[in-house]
DNA sequence: CATTGTGAACGGGTTCACAGCA
DNA sequence: TGCTGTGAACCCGTTCACAATG
């Protein structure tokens, strides 16, 4: 059915239409139209209606989407009907504070190791879990079959290490690092700098 | 000159470049070209010249554009020749490892305030920080001037928070609370949400 | 009758291609 | 010669508007 490649921003948005479907079925909202999401989101009403129908058709003409089973429809294309392991590289305060984030868990993500060049702490339990030495890191990832990568060091060794990782298997990075990364195609890199959401808005300041 | 508005999606690649302007001149790399640039990030050589014709003349022919000339112009557009004081609302372990992150002094911005609900930690010391009582929040936010807030809260209190903010002369957030916020037009926001930039990466995945 | 799904129209962002210039 | 700056062409994402429908 669906043999067209989807635009990745429909892509990107396909999250944040999951994260308010999901707020709304916590308040045990049924029922929501395109245009009732869109308010809340804003986004039009349009827009919602034709990313959902690059995917199937979800809804119901005069009443809505029904919330339950249009996230669930969301999760099946975004793959989210597994648990996806991760591993964080660096546990500095970020990367502590990333590790213990409550959020993952509830959204079918799991951080299951936690890598550190640091001789004072590998091997220090950190929350529930024990720092790992990096000089293990390809024999943990590539067993363990890992494929999600959250890095949270410093910009100077953030794009060696990547490269390790995709050697390792990894196939998806979240950056925090605050440096573009050069990677092979194929492999999926996000990034997260608030400095540069910072900067972005200071355009508009003053 | 400027009297055409500028896309914000245009604004929002701007700090990209100057990150990349920066580690440049990190490493003593005087002149760069479209090109050259355009590689490193994964961006094409046109669209970084057009993007900076919307703000001036920066390069030169046949060379290509100075390294520092090229980030004092940036930074002179994004507003970045002065210091932005920022709060950080919520002293989370998330809320934590941001008061302490060292990138935001190198980049004209300094977290001044920390405030937190829990009764436990106010007045209490968090690295350079004592933690503040969101009811004196008002005072000193409209007090300081601060313009700029980082919320590191639960969603549940987002929004409200949020309204307080701007109520004490807040006009931008960066929104790490995993929740759309509806505020008034001329306030902005940024996001940032791991789980949704995870879950736009599995969409690729198996 | 309200709302979906969708072709068509629209608009705007990106790429192209080249004149202009150091 | 090499690279910028930029109008024009192109492409793609968004909005429009309405037939279809529970």
């Amino acid at each position: 059915m669906e043999q067209t490649i989807i635009p990745d921003i429909i892509v990107g948005r396909l999250p944040v239409y999951l994260n308010m479907l999901q707020h709304l079925s916590a308040e045990n909202v049924q029922v929501a139209s395109s245009k009732e999401l869109g308010d809340l989101m804003g986004i039009s009403a349009a827009q919602i209606r034709k990313d959902l129908s690059q995917f199937g058709e979800f809804g119901k003409q005069g009443r809505g989407y029904s919330v339950v089973y249009l996230i669930s429809e969301l999760q099946n294309i975004l793959n989210l009907n597994q648990v996806w392991e991760l591993a964080i590289v660096g546990a500095g305060s970020l990367g502590r504070a990333i590790a213990n984030y409550p959020g993952f868990k509830h959204n079918c993500f799991k951080v299951s190791m936690l890598f550190d060049s640091d001789p004072k702490i590998i091997g220090s339990r950190i929350g529930e879990f024990v720092v790992k030495n990096p000089e293990t890191m390809d024999f943990e990832i590539r067993n363990s079959g890992i494929k999600i990568a959250m890095l949270t060091l410093p910009a100077s060794v953030a794009q060696e290490t990547a490269e390790k990782l995709v050697n390792s298997g990894i196939i998806a990075i979240l950056n925090y690092a605050p440096i573009s990364l050069k990677l092979p195609n194929g492999i999926h890199v996000q990034y997260l700098n608030p400095v540069q959401n910072l900067q972005h808005m200071t355009y508009y300041l003053k």
